[in-house]
DNA sequence: AAATTGTAGTTGACGTGTCAACCATGCTAT
DNA sequence: ATAGCATGGTTGACACGTCAACTACAATTT
């Protein structure tokens, strides 16, 4: 009985966030691929490794720690293995597998950092008045029901 | 020498906004294609095709509108016309391809939008507040330098 | 001990996106 | 006329994502 139907503004404002998101973030991905090589998943995978691991994570915990799925970052390691940035090693104890970065790896990602830092400020913060950061802030609380990663960076 | 490492609450933010976009969009996009079948391009090729078109639109229009580039366009297309939710008819005089709903396409459709109006105020709209519909508003604003697609409906 | 369940990861199939190369045709300039 | 160039679209290769089915083995249950 409920019908409904969104009017014209709430049709646009949808394609707004949507398009406004898109724009944003492509800028910044690209920024980085074009200057690195690396995607938006190598970088993460990469990140973590360094910044969660110290260099090594087990399987499943990276995956956590991303919001991947299993299959996905299984796929996703193994075409990082094909190029290097990561080896894998089972775990004999345990049936896991420990993921490990590579010299090459760790040196895209050290590359990739500053590059990364400088497109999010260009694209992202730069253009974020207070009140938009205000607003990010809480859509995400209010949002967060139960999406367990949220990238908590280990303790100092 | 402009280091530009960004602190804690600046990676925090940008996390925080990509984590709300996809937990937000990615639940809209489920519960449509969950319901309907349809992905969100088949939704957005099938919509464009019926309110600017009427049922029907040259390839290269429908890609303008949907800010695609033509072979990301003609790879779906490919995909629909196997469902047969869209045609593909040469023109003759001009040599482009008009693009055709199908009975098939207008009946899922037409299935879809309440689906769709539905979870975007249920899992979008219901959630801002007036000062995020602000934030949005403005930044998409002042985000859109040069991108031509904004999907303005047709006049009423 | 044998059967069941749970955990960790892999695999294949297929939809989606991007890029570069290609094809066909119409337009323009020589 | 012909040589280029622009337009509109297709194609192939490959990266990325998702789903369901599968393997392997450890831990419990019976």
């Amino acid at each position: 009985m409920n019908k409904s139907e969104l009017n014209e503004e709430e049709i646009q404002l949808w394609y707004k966030w949507k398009g406004s998101f898109h724009s944003i973030f492509g800028r910044v991905i690209k920024e980085m691929s074009d200057h690195t090589g690396l995607s938006e998943g190598d970088y993460g995978v990469l990140d973590r490794l360094d910044l969660l691991g110290d260099g090594s994570l087990r399987q499943q915990e990276l995956a956590e720690s991303m919001d991947w799925d299993k299959s996905r970052l299984s796929h996703h390691l193994t075409r990082m293995e094909k190029r290097r940035l990561v080896m894998r090693k089972p775990l004999d104890n345990d049936r896991g597998v420990q993921v490990i970065i590579t010299p090459t790896g760790k040196s895209a990602l050290n590359d990739a950092r500053p590059i990364v830092s400088m497109a999010i400020r260009k694209h992202f913060l730069d253009q974020l008045t207070d009140q938009d950061v205000e607003s990010i802030t809480k859509l995400a609380e209010r949002t967060k029901k139960g999406s367990a990663a949220s990238y908590n960076a280990p303790a100092p």
